[in-house]
DNA sequence: TTAATTGGTACTATAATAGTATCAATTAGG
DNA sequence: CCTAATTGATACTATTATAGTACCAATTAA
């Protein structure tokens, strides 16, 4: 199984509740509260999509997160990036290669096509085509997850 | 980083050498050799790829592995699969989902989306597309590794 | 009958990931 | 000016997945 990390599972998660609520700001505990998830991990997913420019922050009192960008102008590629490093499949196209067979191996060159093959396809598919599909942005509502409605408080 | 074990890379390096003589049988223990891997971990990425009709095995003395089809007939996708297990990024699109969220996840549906971008463009990657650029399966030599050469033995 | 070879399974060690905790830095508001 | 709310940074631990290894059964050519 060609796997990504839950964290960045998660992170696709509060990505696309932000994209549903881009006008205010939102504290990671808000966020925990929203997605249902526990806040320690909120916190660090948080700040590797606002350590990477996804989204922007603010500090102290009433401050919180929000997208940095349009949903249409993000793309899942850039979010997994974000969480997990560059996407890269193998470690001999990563930065540092330490692949002893690297000098003879032909096969190295190939994985690029691989890599890219990949990337594009992840950059291909923005954060606003993980919406609902029959939604056209409309009606934000649909996006929360039942937990927030059963806690009653929906923005603290 | 979005990842891809160890032992697929291995899959696909020992493919590629496959794809690069599929005129004869090619033991665990030549392979093992011929591009320089331990023979234990050899073995088993043998034994996924087999298992998967990837490759057709023959038991028994002078027995061995070859490819099963012509290597523009198989995709890299299909390798990571034997190996790594159906390409799922997310654990909610896999087979089993325990995912607690399922019930109101409006964004899993949408996973669907990315994984299937992803499986796409691996399945569009051919093991043919791994061989040296220049090549048009003339000259299969220039594929093996140095290691090869150095030991002398090339088809032992 | 023997040697070579794959098939299957189970185990262990290592590495990566997830998750947690703590404190410093910043800021709004009383 | 003080307090509460909030993010930033770092370091640590537990859990899980992966890689790697070992063993024996099954098969087959010579």
């Amino acid at each position: 199984m060609l796997r990504m990390g839950k964290l960045t599972d998660y992170g696709i998660v509060l990505m696309s509740y932000l994209a549903s609520r881009t006008y205010q700001q939102h504290s990671a505990h808000t966020l925990s509260d929203a997605v249902n998830m526990p806040l320690p991990t909120v916190r660090k997913v948080l700040k590797s999509l606002s350590h990477s420019g996804l989204l922007i922050s603010e500090r102290g009192a009433q401050g919180g997160y929000n997208l940095s960008r349009s949903p249409k102008q993000i793309s899942i590629a850039e979010i997994i990036s974000a969480i997990e490093g560059p996407i890269a499949l193998t470690e001999c196209v990563g930065d540092e290669s330490h692949c002893e067979q690297e000098a003879h191996c032909d096969v190295q060159t190939n994985w690029t096509r691989i890599n890219d093959a990949v990337f594009y396809a992840l950059d291909d598919v923005k954060l606003s085509d993980m919406l609902a599909p029959q939604s056209s942005g409309v009606d934000p509502i649909q996006f929360y997850p039942a937990a927030t409605l059963q806690n009653g408080e929906l923005h603290a």
